[in-house]
DNA sequence: TTGTAAGCGTTATCAA
DNA sequence: TTGATAACGCTTACAA
């Protein structure tokens, strides 16, 4: 018998735990004079209850404070409406906007949001073992995975999303911007401008994303038949921008046509190191591209010349795929590609429309 | 009996609900051939099991690839060892690296972050009923409770601590870095260096930060004999800067002596269009500020002064003292204050060492 | 529509 | 140290 139970343990003020009793569906059943399943249909979306007894119920709720426990739920339906978020904190620090966008989106479809973040993208190993304990029902993963970590979610039948990481395997569902096109077109324009001598200043290594736009650079120059590029790296902050614009112009001998930069924040150190240390006119003696089109590169200072990726449609394209996924739904798009938009800044001289003054100072003088 | 029951799901493939049989204790200690509570006690830290079959499990569990479940575990011992982690986008997006540092905190102790985010800082509750329901173990909130709000945390007795938002009522534990006096600081050192008419770009009206800037500011100016700053609102954004900078001086008829911006973006789109578009000389001719410390503000083109709050540390402390509470210790500090640092930047003429260049400029030249 | 009862997968108590 | 067993608080057949 269940209701001696609860009289015991009020008697016993929590018979096995030492913790304060809490109020749960027996309580407000009892103050209802319902049963306790009445309870717990009252509680759910399309269950058969009467007004009547669901209007007593949530009476009785409300006078207890009740609220129900998820933990239990979860341990009956085997859901636990928890969707892990794995990310690098480099990724948080840079796209902060993709976290809150997550966070909404999947607030929106009734889940919640269990972060997981990594020192390094190849950390996600140290995470996943708390991945499957909370038997989150599904996962949007931006960092790297190996084969095996991939298996490993396809074995437990974890519902998977990769976030503009590349997906080895057929079976992997992602969302993911088209890096290496994005190198290409920015390569095409300034070589259709008549840059001819390229550098680039790289990502982390063990960046996917970085790789990306280092090999569409590489191929798109080979392809066109201009110079090799000088590379060098950097790890996606400010300083990496000034070092390796010094390392660059070192190994080159002189000022290159143009610096593509795995990132915004680079385009700005190597912007701020050209003209300010350096002494380089800007676009006029060399030019400067980034990626991601960061809200600083759009500043009055810079108005850097970037590629901007639909983050917020990818973040919204992401959790609208995993939850197809996890409804057991088919006929899902396995991966979303995407395409970046050049935002022509007044940092590279480009042809074409609308040329100079770049587009956004253009959008701003006919503000 | 147990045993059966499990025969019976393995026959049925799931008696109750639907989905796939999953791994449990009972298929571990069965392939052990050991009791279940010996697989339950192999997995907790300080359990008295002989290493003989804690091995013989973690074989076992092993070759099923076992792992326990959380939400049985939750249900059972009501610690859910989830944080609830409450922020708005805003606060987000601008301080991205403490959420990063919060999460890394909340796992160095074993815990999860459960993240909740906020379209504004009142929205809190929109999303508390969610908290209730997943049990967490304890709450950091960076947003605005209501007394009421404050009070269902202390009722359902879940740990909360406020992260630099004030804490109203005795009983509030929080982590808060003194916004008032940082504001006093600056204007004070300001005023030592012949500032007079002082004007401010205020934050949006739903922060409890921006409004402690605010009335530090206001009160030093007027303990000082000073003329009363022109005040004028923002919402944080690049855009307000500029815009907040051109009604000061519509309002002012003149350009004031110091600009305050209630952050460092406002103050870095207020410096942009006083150099690019008004023609102001800073700090010549106008001194500008801002808070916090941005990695942008320490860039070539901007090299701010600010005031830099210790985040890290800050985030740190939260998450202790939340473990503290969640422990039932007692003797935990009721709340921290903390004091910002002013970064000594170029964009204001403060007296007294390092006086010019600004220390980051005086650094780098040292470097 | 409603109540009864059998799970869900753990931990904790208690006796052996 | 070990095993049997009773919670933990919910959902969901199934029967009424």
């Amino acid at each position: 018998m269940r209701k001696k139970t609860i009289i015991d343990s009020r008697a016993f003020s929590g018979t096995v735990n030492g913790g304060a009793r809490r109020v749960t569906s027996y309580d407000v059943a009892l103050l209802a004079g319902v049963s306790q399943s009445a309870v717990s249909r009252s509680f759910q979306p399309g269950a058969s209850v009467s007004p009547a007894t669901q209007a007593k119920v949530m009476r009785a709720a409300a006078a207890l404070d009740y609220i129900p426990n998820a933990a239990a739920r979860s341990l009956s339906t085997r859901r636990s409406n928890l969707v892990a978020v794995i990310v690098s904190n480099l990724a948080n620090r840079y796209y902060p906007q993709e976290l809150s966008e997550l966070s909404e989106q999947i607030a929106r479809q009734g889940k919640r949001l269990l972060l997981f973040t990594l020192e390094r993208e190849t950390d996600v190993g140290k995470v996943l073992c708390d991945v499957w304990q909370y038997q989150v029902d599904g996962a949007i993963v931006a960092a790297w995975l190996s084969d095996e970590q991939l298996a490993e979610f396809a074995r437990r039948e974890v519902p998977l999303v990769l976030y503009n990481r590349c997906p080895r395997g057929h079976d992997v569902h992602a969302v993911l911007c088209d890096q290496a096109e994005a190198a290409r077109l920015l390569v095409s324009r300034l070589a259709e401008a008549g840059h001819r001598q390229f550098a680039m200043i790289d990502g982390p290594g063990d960046s996917t994303t970085a790789q990306e736009r280092k090999s569409g650079m590489v191929e798109r120059l080979l392809e066109l038949g201009l110079p090799a590029p000088v590379v060098v790296s950097g790890n996606y902050d400010y300083a990496s921008g000034g070092q390796g614009l010094r390392k660059i112009i070192d190994r080159l001998g002189r000022v290159p046509d143009a610096v593509i930069c795995g990132n915004d924040i680079m385009a700005i150190g190597c912007l701020d190191t050209a003209r300010h240390l350096l002494g380089i006119q800007v676009p006029l003696n060399m030019s400067v591209a980034g990626f991601d089109a960061l809200d600083a590169s759009g500043w009055l200072s810079y108005d850097v010349t970037t590629l901007r990726q639909p983050t917020q449609k990818m973040a919204a394209d992401a959790v609208a795929m995993l939850v197809t996924l996890m409804e057991g739904r088919p006929g899902a798009a396995e991966r979303r590609r995407y395409v970046s938009c050049l935002i022509e800044g007044s940092t590279a001289r480009l042809t074409g429309a609308p040329g100079y003054p770049g587009q956004r100072q253009a959008m701003r003088a006919a503000a």
